[in-house]
DNA sequence: GATATATATTTCACTGGGTGGAATATATTT
DNA sequence: AAATATATTCCACCCAGTGAAATATATATC
């Protein structure tokens, strides 16, 4: 973890960490900072005039103590919602669950646009076989996909009502029930991937097992495996690689948690 | 601005500029960053890396991209309130008004704690006068001191039957009326200083000239002047700088709006 | 499917930016 | 006023940081 052998700049990586310690322990002192960190007074003194220049601390005019300052909050606000998070949550666990398993792992999650799910991140690039490498924010659909069906299999009946047509969902219920029993979601075996309902019209040739990710009552997102059809069987995935999907999915599910735990030092 | 003698590190620098950047046009290249900033790609490179090695970015599984992560976020969950922000943006100003008049000049702000003013902010260490420096923090009478008066005399009735007891309030009554006609307070003549009423007890030989900081039919805090009583009179500090001081709560409550509007993008 | 083009990454030799021990200045306490 | 704690400046050393050039890898084009 520590031991990476890719270049980085001490003096970029050492600010960052007097950063980190001022944020940590509020308006302070010189020689605080000094006891915290493992740095000469000199050094310390330039990083922070360096850290006052840009902005990111101040010195308290009355008490002449190093604080924070708002600019780390208004660098934070920007496009980032809920599902970034989870994707940089669950990006470690499905690359790693991907090296285990050689096929790729995908993370949908619901659209804010419309009734369809958005791919959020995927282990595909990663992977030793080249599949066809569907764009991260590439619709999914959510009735014939692996992930769409996880998705609704554990949402509750009025979210599904709000985003299935009553018509479609007479054929889906009964299907939802199974995902629910069996515990892991497939596709429409009509399905070839995409938003178009047939085969005919587009087939990536794969073949996928979704999981959801459930948490208070709701569905974060689900996680998948693709394989390539004609490469291996549905039964050999499931024996293989069921387990270790579920393995994951709890695990995002449990790293989400603790971090929104942590957060609730907000108020 | 942009010329200081002080040393700084030009390293840490580049790399708080480029996660601005990123954090300002979201997922992005390598190539859009060499774009936006000035700096070679191997640099760029060797920066994204060690941003990334922190934790304060990461590159996307599917599409290589480097975004930001939730740690600035995370970093920016401190203590910080919105008394802190106003002492930032406050700080400034008061700064040069007090080196323009060569008095001291303090920003207090209601305590959450208690019926009372705390001292947020001072430029007294600046000052060429010695005078007796409250710490950052200490409490000031709310209806003896002048910044407690000033804010009391802009505080909704609701909001002062709250705070002062009403055996207090028929004596202060006429008092604040007179404060908000003249557009300045002043401390109670028995007054000393502190949080205790009578100055036999306790003298610290200043007096002081306030003005609220009004926002929405709030009142974010006062600003005053103060100066050594045996050394210029009342008069002399009213002629000379009433303006200033009120020129000086008009800007710093420019700027807070301003600020506040930055942060709509919130949601 | 091969070629061309855009983009990302590694290499490497140079050197000035960064470093930190020691001296000095400033603030605070006794 | 002396003593102590804390902050800041000085400066010589040298390796961390740099960036031009070469190479590798993705992506587009025909």
């Amino acid at each position: 973890m520590t031991k990476t052998n890719k270049k980085t700049i001490r003096a970029l990586e050492r600010g960052i960490a007097v950063l980190d310690i001022i944020n940590k322990i509020g308006p302070t002192s010189l020689k605080s900072i000094y006891e915290e960190s493992t740095l000469p007074r000199p050094t310390l003194l330039r990083i922070l005039h360096t850290l006052e220049q840009t902005g990111l601390i101040r010195r308290g005019l009355g008490d002449g103590l190093y604080r924070p300052t708002f600019k780390l909050e208004k660098m934070a606000i920007n496009r980032h919602d809920e599902t970034d998070l989870l994707a940089e949550i669950a990006a470690p666990t499905i690359n790693s669950l991907s090296e285990h398993i050689s096929w790729p792992s995908d993370l949908a999650v619901l659209s804010k646009e419309g009734p369809f799910m958005v791919l959020k991140e995927t282990s595909r690039p990663n992977s030793p076989f080249i599949l066809n490498i569907d764009k991260i924010g590439h619709k999914v659909s959510l009735t014939l996909s692996a992930v769409g069906r996880a998705y609704l299999a554990y949402s509750s009946p009025e979210k599904i009502n709000q985003l299935v047509p009553n018509t479609d969902l007479i054929k889906l219920k009964p299907c939802l029930e199974e995902i629910k029993k069996q515990g892991y979601a497939l596709r429409d075996p009509s399905f070839g991937g995409g938003t178009d309902p047939l085969r005919s019209q587009y087939d990536d040739g794969l073949d996928a097992l979704a999981v959801a990710l459930p948490h208070n009552g709701e569905v974060l997102g689900c996680i998948n495996i693709a394989w390539l059809r004609k490469a291996v069987t549905l039964d050999n995935i499931k024996s293989n690689y069921l387990k270790p999907l579920q393995i994951a999915a709890r695990e995002i599910v449990k790293k989400y948690i603790a971090t929104s735990n942590d957060n609730q030092h907000k108020l």
